[in-house]
DNA sequence: TTGTAAGCGTTATCAT
DNA sequence: ATGATAACGCTTACAA
């Protein structure tokens, strides 16, 4: 790769005239230009952007951390913070945790000391400390960190109350739950909602980890425990996937009678058998908010730090009945 | 962040001291290298890896060109690189391409010029001439890029006879075919084994691309054309989810009416109802030895090119009927 | 065994 | 309007 001295010698100039009509800033005459331009095509010269890192202190990189990039809720987010980051002229670095603090701590240096410009992390170490002391620009996605960090989450509380109100309107009386690993405070939302409109139509529940076989569990000793009962929230769509799966196997008809409800909006929705009825956070959206929110941090383009709440929406499948659709 | 000058005062002794015993070459005292440590331990050193980088010309840095990790074989593959480039300190850069050359461009000249080290690519564009001028160790994965360059794949052909062999071991005659993208050369492979095996059973094949929406036209389409088929190879998971989607609402039961087998292995097929039977590849494998491979070929532990070729396996599931089994 | 200093490729200051 | 040059933080000759 040709450095700035070549284009500089190629073009009969100095390297401070080529790094002007590069960045475009300082007085630079039409044929100085000229000349710059025309040895950059020729050299096919881009500027190194280590060197340019090491004098700038930035590098164009943003770190992404999270738990695991296997989890099918995570795919989307990262393409939205790819996609904006893209187009803004930034990279991301992919990091998965584990959510181990340990990986987490490693990370964190790593990134650091390669100078990336920003952080996005989705995480639950709320109680790590070594967010604070960062000094980096940061905004959590679907976690809460802690005060004095940007957050974008969806509305957990809403969503569950949305599960809730669309089950009873349809017909449901007897209401089960499988919640969430108890540490995701914005899982946890999810719950409370759902809890606060079911009152005691709720005749049972049970918790699970985000892992289809956890799940598939969890869903078994509900079946086991408490059927008959005909309407379901599953904190999280792999788990309402893991239900609708252990239906089939006990001849459950869904939604004829179990009517089962989903969170996330993921895709893997829409390929269940029947296709499933979910609350769908704006996973997109959310992630490309976060991304532009860096931005800004990292432009110095705002400053007071803000915790952005989006709405759920109810993406009506086939594991519900429509509305006023007798059973 | 403390730079090595600092360290160099506080200890007392030179950068070049410090340096050496960082990267412990070099000679230094006993005591020399104590007095570093400790400074390196108050001040809470770590290099400038930047700096290092341009000295170097090594980053660390490994790009990772994927079209989508949305497309949920990906994130698997993601996850295995990143976690071996983890293990030996390199970082990933995370690329979606949509399969598009502009994109693609784009990536290339971005990571080039941040000095990656390496490269793993899994795109279509074989015919891009800019991989093979553009002298940095890399491996095609899933894909095969051109002669010249490492890869590694598995054994769609055998995987697609295997699908074959299995359907009409267990009692299926009259069989049909979804293929992939025409373009996928690894794809391809699948559908020729499977054909080859399957010879004049075949009564009926189709195309769909991966995506779940046209794979279900694609399957309706099947339906509506070929049907009565007892057996059924969809070229990925993807695609056999969307075609046990189709068959429920069409009231076909499998595997008892219709046998299906998928490609791939993902999770995915897990989830679905009932569980999808699939060729398995061995994803995070593939993705494991990518990575080596790549890491063997930047610290040149090795020159020769080679492709690997991995054996895929049968996941036997719920979407056919064991070997031998009555239907 | 240790230190001095050049150099990696940029940007920006300061003369001119 | 342009060119020298110092500086960014590191590694490695080379000298001592």
């Amino acid at each position: 790769m040709a450095t700035i001295k070549q284009v500089a010698k190629q073009a009969n100039v100095s390297v401070a005239t080529v790094s002007r009509v590069m960045n475009n800033n300082g007085y630079v005459s039409a044929e100085a230009r000229a000349a710059v331009e025309q040895a950059i095509a020729d050299l096919d010269y881009a500027p190194n952007r280590v060197a340019r890192s090491l004098f700038t202190k930035t590098s164009g990189l943003i770190g992404l951390i999270m738990p695991d990039i296997t989890n099918p809720f995570f795919p989307q987010l990262a393409r939205a913070i790819e996609d904006v980051a893209n187009q803004h002229g930034y990279q991301v670095v992919l990091c998965n945790t584990d959510e181990q603090l340990e990986k987490e701590q490693g990370y964190l240096v790593a990134l650091q000391t390669m100078h990336v410009d920003g952080l996005i992390i989705t995480t639950n170490h709320s109680d790590n400390p070594n967010y604070e002391k960062l000094d980096l620009p940061m905004v959590a996605l679907d976690r809460i960190v802690k005060s004095g960090i940007d957050a974008v989450i969806s509305d957990g509380y809403e969503g569950g109350r949305l599960a809730a109100d669309t089950l009873i309107t349809s017909g449901a009386t007897r209401l089960v739950h499988i919640a969430g690993p108890e540490q995701l405070q914005t899982v946890k939302r999810r719950t409370e909602g759902f809890l606060d409109v079911a009152g005691d139509r709720l005749i049972g529940m049970t918790h699970s980890n985000f892992t289809f076989k956890e799940a598939l569990t969890a869903a078994q000793t509900l079946f086991d425990t408490h059927w008959p009962f005909d309407g379901l929230f599953a904190a999280n769509d792999v788990i309402a996937a893991a239900v609708l799966q252990e239906a089939v196997r006990r001849d459950v008809r869904v939604p004829e009678d179990l009517q089962v409800i989903g969170y996330d909006g993921i895709e893997l929705g829409e390929m269940t058998s029947p296709p499933l009825t979910t609350i769908a956070q704006p996973i997109y959206e959310m992630g490309r908010l976060a991304t532009e929110r860096l931005l800004d941090l990292i432009e110095k383009r705002d400053v007071e730090t803000k915790e952005m709440l989006l709405p759920v929406t109810l993406t009506e499948r086939q594991t519900t009945r429509r509305k006023g659709q007798d059973r």
